[in-house]
DNA sequence: GTGAAAGCGCTAACAC
DNA sequence: GTGTTAGCGCTTTCAC
């Protein structure tokens, strides 16, 4: 591995001047010497050694991605559509922008704390952050945050977010069935916390509008990593009894559900509607196509990784923000017309 | 940011114990000394700076991934479910392993070898590499490296692969078409080079078998990018008067095709049947369930990951390895048997 | 058992 | 315009 010393001793000159012309500050050096080290390094194919630069320099130039995962939800976090399109398009924009990606799936906030100071990650990218996590998180490192899609009370205030109007689109497809005669709806998710959370609350909010109870039965769990499980399938055939729609938290179990109802016989949205949310891959490609909230991943990814290099830029300090992108209804062919 | 040495002073001792005691030499340390130098270490919560062990020991812990994507087909590689659960996995034994990974998207070669070369990365993994390519990595990166899915012509044999036996896969299901009295079957693919061209070799096999001719025109070629692209999907259904089934390269392909077909009122598998490959999420999803030849990424995944670090422990030179997993024939729905 | 010190490759303040 | 030099934080050799 060639080094800027190595260079400096073969053309007689200093590892200032070296490293000037490699760093561009050519106004400080001859022409003739800025020429004679760019070919040389061209010839020798010289690489900076990172590390030894991020010492020198006291940063990294790494942006961290940390996604608290339990292994028991996913075996692998990147099967979820959702996150494997949030973490593509972030390291697409990442790589844009000069930085590296570090990417890192812990399962507690200590082992992220580790990583990322040990690393000495420039900035960190949190997806799914509950409170107390937070709260250990902020504690322990000082860096430049951004967190993705997290709640937090109003009691705190000094953080910057990039979320969704969770609560706006679930008010707005339960709004749709409600216009479509719907009167009996379940609201389908695996918790209720978080992201979820909100979606309920609008949900609700819908229901209350058009004058109707907020039932509890109606609040339909799905035990975590069991969404393919067939007992729990059942519960959702068994409860078109008393249902004429589900409203779902996720594209994903949605589409299993309508998957699940295809191979029994049950008509959809003849029998039942069904809703989703998220607008993935699932619900372009199951049929009936799914009726759901769209919301841009890509987009919101993008943005997470600019407005961090905003920050990390930025002279003084900046103002928090809490963005709650944009979401939108998509009609497709799960809603049926109620007379 | 605490370091060894403020601790080192703050006991009253060399850096060099402090360092054992981290490293767990303690047979060269007093018991008291070790004893304190670890309570010191958790009240301050000391991390080690990575760069800097990096740059004294001269290796890294990391193991890159490099994808070489064109942009061009990709907007976002990791939509694609087989990157998606590839990479996932990886990351997930990485970790397990005690290494970091470092992701990296290039658009070239070159960008990837300046990658690695200036993270010092102990080893490198990397999917889907033509000859070409990998004869430039080859000469530009020393260091260890392990491909996936990768074909080189025989005449090179100083490299480890983890591929798939995607001939075989493709024979067995281009049988069990013909053993279901299909005769004119169509070949569908985005192009015909690397793990395609094989695929084809062992659909030919199979034709030849039957003591069928290969025709050219029953290879059909999907421009790059277009899969959802209605002149192109019309094509299918215009090929239907003269073929009885298509084999698809990738589970993607198909299930698009099928919920084209399912949206023109063509039936399948009444009208025209369908097989894919790789048994992703959309082969389980799509109605009629997909027909298709199974591999196990995970698997191929967790195994690239540890023989890439059986290698950089092995103290001798090991043999090159060139696997190809096996693969499964999963029968759905999709295939009709003929008379 | 413990410590001094050199060095990993690069940067940047400062001197010339 | 160019060079000297002191670190960055850690590892490791060698001496005590």
């Amino acid at each position: 591995m060639v080094t800027i010393k190595d260079m400096a001793k073969i053309l007689g000159i200093s590892t200032t001047t070296v490293s000037n012309v490699i760093h561009g500050k050519t106004s400080e050096v001859s022409a003739e010497t800025v020429a004679r080290v760019r070919q040389l390094v061209k010839d020798m194919g010289y690489v900076p050694n990172i590390n030894a630069r991020n010492l020198a320099r006291n940063r990294s130039k790494i942006i961290g991605i940390a996604v608290k995962t339990s292994f028991y939800k996913y075996d692998n976090l990147l099967k979820d559509p959702f996150f494997s399109e949030l973490i593509g398009a972030m390291a697409k924009e990442i790589r844009k922008q000069g930085y590296y990606l570090m990417l890192y799936f812990a399962s507690s906030i200590e082992e992220v704390v580790h990583h990322v100071a040990g690393w000495n990650v420039d900035g960190l990218i949190v997806a799914g952050l509950l409170v107390d996590d937070y709260m250990k998180l902020k504690r322990n490192y000082r860096g430049t945050m951004v967190l993705i899609d997290c709640y937090l009370p109003e009691t705190i205030n000094n953080y910057n977010n990039i979320g969704l109007d969770d609560e706006g689109g679930s008010y707005l497809i339960t709004k749709h069935l409600l216009d479509n005669g719907h009167r009996k709806i379940g609201f389908v998710a695996d918790n209720i916390s978080g992201v979820d959370y909100y979606r309920y609350l609008g949900h609700q909010r819908a229901l209350q509008e058009y004058g109707l109870p907020v039932r509890e039965e109606n609040l339909i769990l799905i035990p975590q990593g069991r969404s393919r499980d067939n007992s729990v399938l059942k519960v959702f055939a068994e409860r078109i009894l008393d249902l004429t729609a589900y409203v779902f938290c996720s594209d994903y179990y949605a589409a299993n559900v309508i998957n699940y109802f295809n191979d029994q016989g049950i008509r959809i949205p003849e029998e039942v509607s069904i809703t989703g949310f998220d607008d993935n891959e699932y619900a372009r490609m199951v049929r009936p196509a799914l009726t759901t909230v769209a919301q841009d991943v890509t987009a919101k990814a993008e943005l997470a990784v600019r407005k961090l290099i905003e920050l990390l830029n930025a002279e003084e300090t900046v103002d928090y923000f809490d963005i709650h992108m944009p979401v939108e209804l998509v009609i497709r062919d799960t809603v049926k017309k109620l007379n």
